[in-house]
DNA sequence: CACCATGTTCCTTG
DNA sequence: CCAAGGAACATGGT
């Protein structure tokens, strides 16, 4: 369940949850999400440590806790992939299919599950140090955001996606992002004008944002069986059936433009699906 | 069987 | 050295 604002609304679930627990024990059931972190140092460093905090940066969560014994912090780093989950069940729960970790906290477990394991729980922190600034950082202004994609040919969607010029945006974001700002998602990133970036920046903002608030208005359900946690998807959870609709051009190929009704248009870019409206987002200024 | 999927990283090519 | 393109990772849904 992986954009910024999906991250950022399961950090502030879980921050208090956490908050104080102590990590009793450690279950490492596919060593590949702690790369390059080794399973042994991974639960020798783990248990017995306590959560004191937890932050989002990008599509990362950090947490922060402080080793057993001692004052001395660290930072465990998360990452969803595709599909990576993290919760808190009961003990007694039967750990789901594809837990790849599971941290025992006394009654309730943490549970990180991740269908497809491209997501990682490991010790390296330095994924996030490369990370571009955050979408609304006050030194991130328009300007900087030009000068950064003026180095570049490619089209803006994919630029939009490069976690090293801007952090947090995705695939399903950068496309309505791009939307609201009436730019076409082909538009090479040198060309974007001052105007233009300042309009791009101000969308990414305002997406990401009413996505959150959106998303800390709906009743989440990270654990049940029937929810994959995606609560941007309003056809798979029913309680945010009007979340969908927030979605004005993804994964919409083919139906009227929310503006101008003529049908929206699926392409390739970077092996990646963008959906935009040819009519309303211009290839040119 | 085909193609698709919220992400990142590695390898190759130019 | 760099930019860009594509495959790989792994599993499941349609």
């Amino acid at each position: 369940m992986p954009e910024l604002p999906e991250v950022d609304v399961l950090a502030r679930h879980l921050r208090p949850l956490l908050k104080g627990k102590v990590i009793c024990a450690v279950e490492v059931r596919r060593e590949k999400v702690l790369r390059p972190t080794s399973p042994a140092l991974f639960k020798k460093t783990l248990r017995g440590a306590k959560f004191l905090g937890l932050q989002r940066r990008g599509k990362y969560l950090l947490f922060e806790l402080r080793l057993a014994d001692s004052r001395e912090k660290f930072f465990l780093l998360g990452h969803l992939g595709m599909t990576g989950r993290m919760y808190l069940a009961p003990k007694t729960d039967p750990f789901p299919k594809h837990a790849a970790v599971i941290l025992n906290l006394g009654a309730k477990n943490f549970i990180y599950e991740d269908t497809r394991y491209f997501g990682r729980l490991t010790l390296d922190v330095s994924a996030a140090e490369k990370l571009g600034p955050e979408p609304w950082d006050k030194k991130f202004t328009p300007e900087r955001f030009r000068k950064k994609l003026k180095t570049s040919r490619q089209p803006v969607k994919v630029k939009l996606l490069d976690q090293s010029l801007i952090a947090g945006v995705g695939n399903i974001y950068a496309s309505e992002a791009l939307f609201r700002a009436g730019i076409s998602p082909r538009r090479a990133a040198n060309k974007i004008s001052p105007r233009a970036a300042k309009k791009l920046l101000s969308a990414v903002c305002a997406v990401m944002q009413e996505a959150i608030d959106c998303g800390s208005t709906i009743p989440l359900n990270f654990s049940g069986r029937k929810s994959d946690g995606l609560f941007y998807f309003g056809r798979a959870v029913d309680a945010s059936e009007y979340y969908v609709e927030r979605l004005l051009v993804y994964d919409r190929a083919g139906q009227p433009c929310a503006k101008c009704q003529l049908p929206i248009k699926r392409i390739i870019q970077a092996a990646r699906s963008t959906f935009y409206c040819p009519h309303c987002q211009k290839d040119e200024e």
